[in-house]
RNA sequence: GCCGAAGUGGCGGAAUGGCAGACGCGGUGGUCUCAAAAACCAUUAGGGGCAACCCUGUGUGGGUUCGACUCCCACCUUCGGCACCA
């Protein structure tokens, strides 16, 4: 036969398109509230769309869940997987100002272009469920939502001292500065006084806690919520001041030092500086508390900087001895944390050594190493060794219990009060800017602060013109007259309305519930809707959200579930974050100093950037010679960005896919290239051709006949045992994230299947062989479909089966036909590999070390040497020990 | 500084107490072709040997074990997080 038909090429841009209609109007992955089945609630982080589009690096995630999904879904489960937008907030507003767009026209044609690519690369949302939250019917239930918490007594104004972002002109939450800096332009922060609104984060402290250890989420994640919430145990302890009425409270952990407290120490910005600070010292000590004040949040966290302080000639009186103490002020103390106000045990704390040294005062030890030991001699505080030495309680070990003791005894002098005390401090909620849903609130004048009726929602965000930050600390919405002024709701008079907008993250504390009934006008959610599709299965998304978003929307579900208004406590079960992408960029090394933005870090030990990105038109004129390649993390503002649009074109949208979860494990940050992309490219159509040079010999009827193949031989059975072999590591891959170990059992099928195929050559395959190539081209479809589904619902079609493989059962390997008959045994000499014995699986052990004894390679190592020992391990190994 | 994760061929990675390097990239040789590409086949950790084989090898140094990439201790490096938290 000389009719070597040519294979049908892969023609996957038509293959593709064809199927994504498809799937489109057939609504295949249109979720039910109800359903027979168990359900399984897969999410990704909803994304902020911004104007670049989505990058091959999004796929990295949308891709993976995508996959899990579908197996999800081919495994029985009902399943809901949406997609939503984070429209409201800074970076879209931001850039709208630069282009000088209107933010809501803009989001929804950016919104339009993710969807877009998100079904070019085949995901399987359930569009219809689609959220956008700038939308009033998104954002009327964040404002309902900002009133519950106010009802329950969890929202609150206050104006103290605030992180302001002079460059974002706004307010910013404790956990949006990062090293003293805005997270989002990088600026440093300052300290403003404003009134401002708050959510009591801090009232779940310990449920935010407590709540991590019943939940599957990385352990480095739950670690990181753990130190940000910072609970500490200690006591509170007043110190009376000497010629005033006020008293001094402190926060300790360490009570049990009270006795070697020589000192204490005031934030600068402490209220009692003014009234304790004597006339001789308050020049000074003025001048000191504005140098402070200048100083960014920056230089005062720096590391390894000595210690300075200023003492305000006040006194206080140690509780626990009657002792008069000198009262400083330092800016190691800071005002944001504890009381901001501090007793020094130098003897015992380093930092309090440092600067008891500094300013020659005394140390006094509490506990002692050895009888010998002097204060002159110390070199370092010692917090953790030696013996009391002072107090009731002497003769205690430095440790834990002796501590209680101390808290205890403290209680019943009522000198001091055990307490907790958390790193966490609420959560700064108000925004100075437009884009963003308003603070339900209105100013009467004679009601005061009054909550919006829930039947006036939402407070519509006004169309304007003008929507720029003031940089007066006001919110844009200030400025207009039909917003601001409205009627009270209680007494009906004129009042004004908040103006204040919340911050993004008030959007995406919730969103995860509407998804489950997301086109519902009378309320949030139904209960019966979250009560069926929540909690969260599986989420998905970057590890840059650990703290923010993670721990805003678990105390929102926790605020709700005490509310009554779900079943649980915890939003997402199981949690998994997705490694980086990084692309091969060109730059150009910068010298320390140069191009630093702020030229003031002089000993920062840190530089800011020592290589720049090359901006495009630089690459054509820049040196070759001298451009610095380096990796970095593919964005728009590096101009590295590869659009899943671009490959889909050249290689299509399934080799992307195979790509993306071949290259690495899940967690791990990649490298972006050419090579890697073609060599996925490769392998589906390695694919393409073997199952359609094999096509011709499947029999849709396979299954009738099985038991013409269930007792195959040589590699025939071998290639039904791989068959079968994979259908349980795929499974079992997918399920724990293992996506590139999948695709290389794939691989491994493949391969085997190729070598089969090529054994065949142009012979018609004999009976059993043709089931046994209909079984593999049909489970190797189905095992496709949720990694390539296009590609998968093309091989259904042409295997000429009706609709979808998504719809299709997912594959049950037969562990017999798994099962390896014979094995390989490997024959140690005292932990050396000297032989390997191929034996039947069922051979008994004592067989296998007979056999290895006899082996001729362990007879010549023995070589007059005895037997000590022999050691079996079933399946695996013999290891003969001989000395 | 503290906390966490990681370190394996030329490269991405596999193996989580039992055959180190699956799978892929890259390389080399071959088949096909007028030629090339593609595809297919073979080979590819390093060193030694004509060979069958032998030795070395998972950041470094110790330890536990019959046996260690895997567990323990110390150190080095890289990445991520926190950073005067009383």
């Amino acid at each position: 036969m000389t009719e070597e038909k040519q294979t049908e090429r892969y023609d996957f841009r038509a293959i593709e398109k064809k199927w994504q209609r498809r799937w489109e109007e057939a609504g295949l992955f249109h979720a039910e509230n109800k359903s027979d089945r168990p359900k399984f609630y897969g999410l990704d982080f909803f994304p902020y769309p911004s104007g670049a589009g989505i990058s091959v690096g999004h796929c990295r995630n949308y891709v993976p869940l995508d996959v899990a999904c579908r197996q999800k879904a081919m495994q029985g489960f009902n399943v809901l997987h949406p997609m939503g937008w984070d429209a409201f907030g800074q970076p879209a507003e931001n850039e709208a100002i630069k282009r000088g767009r209107n933010p809501k026209e803009m989001v929804e044609e950016y919104a339009a272009n993710y969807k877009r690519q998100l079904k070019l690369v085949g995901i399987s949302y359930d569009w219809s469920r689609e959220i956008n939250s700038s939308h009033p019917d998104y954002y009327k239930w964040t404002q309902w939502f900002f009133l519950l918490l106010y009802k329950r007594g969890l929202a609150y104004r206050a104006s103290t001292p605030i992180n302001w972002c002079p460059s974002c002109k706004t307010g910013l939450a404790n956990e949006e500065v990062v090293a003293g800096r805005c997270w989002r332009c990088g600026t440093p922060v300052e300290k403003r006084p404003m009134p401002q609104w708050y959510f009591k984060i801090t009232a779940y402290a310990d449920r935010l806690i407590s709540g991590l250890d019943t939940i599957q989420w990385p352990e480095g994640i739950k670690l990181m919520q753990r130190e940000w919430i910072g609970r500490s145990e200690g006591a509170e302890v007043d110190f009376p001041v000497v010629g005033h009425e006020e008293t001094i409270r402190v926060f300790t952990t360490r009570p049990d030092t009270l006795w070697g407290a020589t000192f204490m120490v005031l934030a600068p910005e402490h209220p009692l500086v003014d009234v304790v600070t004597t006339a001789e010292q308050r020049a000074e000590v003025e001048a000191y508390k504005l140098k402070a004040q200048r100083e960014t949040e920056i230089e005062r966290q720096s590391t390894e900087r000595a210690k300075t302080g200023v003492f305000t000639g006040a006194y206080a009186v140690n509780p626990v001895n009657g002792e008069q103490i000198p009262i400083w002020i330092a800016d190691y103390v800071l005002m944001g944390y504890g009381t901001g106000a501090i007793m020094a045990v130098p003897a015992h704390d380093q930092r309090d050594f440092e600067f008891a040294r500094k300013y020659n005062i005394p140390i006094v030890l509490v506990y002692q190493i050895s009888v010998d030991q002097t204060i002159e001699a110390m070199t370092e505080a010692t917090p953790h060794t030696g013996t009391m030495v002072l107090s009731p309680f002497a003769g205690s070990p430095n440790d834990k219990t002796t501590v209680n003791k101390v808290i205890r005894w403290l209680e019943e002098k009522s000198i001091g009060q055990g307490r907790v005390n958390y790193r966490l401090r609420d959560w700064l909620i108000s925004r100075q800017r437009y884009w963003g849903a308003p603070i339900p609130i209105i100013h009467c004048p004679k009601d005061g602060e009054v909550p919006v009726p829930e039947d006036q929602l939402p407070v519509v965000l006004p169309d304007v013109e003008k929507y720029q930050p003031t940089g007066t600390g006001e919110s844009p919405l200030a400025g207009i007259p039909e917003f601001v002024n409205t009627i009270c709701p209680v007494c009906g008079g004129p009042a004004r309305r908040e103006t204040d907008t919340m911050g993004g993250f008030a959007c995406s504390s919730w969103y995860f519930l509407r998804f489950a009934d997301p086109h519902n006008n009378e309320e949030a959610f139904s209960r019966e809707a979250a009560d069926y599709w929540l909690p969260v299965d599986l989420y998905v998304g970057g590890a840059e959200h650990a703290v923010m978003h993670l721990l805003y929307a678990r105390f929102w579900t926790k605020v709700m579930y005490d509310a009554g208004l779900i079943a649980f406590e915890e939003p997402f079960q199981r949690l998994r974050n997705q490694g980086m992408l990084l692309a091969h960029t060109p730059g150009r090394e910068v010298r320390k100093d140069e191009d630093v933005s702020d030229g003031e870090d002089t000993d920062s030990d840190e530089p800011i950037e020592d290589w720049k990105v090359l901006r495009p038109e630089e690459r054509k004129t820049f040196p070759p010679d001298q451009i610095v390649w380096r990796w970095v993390k593919m964005s728009k503002s590096k101009g590295n960005v590869v659009t899943p649009d671009e490959i889909a074109e050249k290689y299509g949208a399934d080799s992307l896919r195979v790509y993306g979860l071949f290259v690495a494990p899940f967690e791990d940050t990649v490298q972006w290239t050419d090579t890697g992309i073609e060599a996925a490219h490769r392998y589906v159509n390695r694919v393409w051709r073997l199952w359609t040079e094999l096509r011709p010999h499947y029999r849709p009827d396979w299954r009738a006949d099985l038991g013409a193949i269930s007792s195959l031989e040589g590699q025939e059975r071998n290639l039904r045992r791989k068959l079968h072999q994979t259908i349980r590591k795929v499974g079992e891959d997918i399920e724990s994230f293992r996506f590139n170990t999948c695709i290389a059992a794939l691989m491994e099928l493949t391969n085997d299947l190729s070598a089969f195929r090529n054994e065949l050559g142009n012979k018609a395959p004999t009976e059993p062989q043709a089931i046994l190539i209909s079984e593999v081209l049909e489970t190797l479809t189905l095992l496709l479909s949720p990694i390539a589904p296009h590609l998968a619902d093309e091989f259904w079609e042409r295997l000429g089966q009706e609709g979808f493989t998504f719809r299709q059962p997912w594959p049950q390997f037969d562990p017999e036909v798994a099962a390896e008959e014979a094995i390989t045994i490997v024959v140690q000499v005292n932990g050396k590999v000297r032989d390997r014995l191929l034996v039947p699986v069922d051979m008994p052990d004592s067989e296998i070390e007979k056999l290895a004894l006899e082996s001729e390679k362990v007879r010549a190592e023995l070589d007059g040497k005895q037997v000590r020992k022999v050691i079996a391990v079933p399946g695996k190994l013999v290891n003969v020990v001989i000395g």
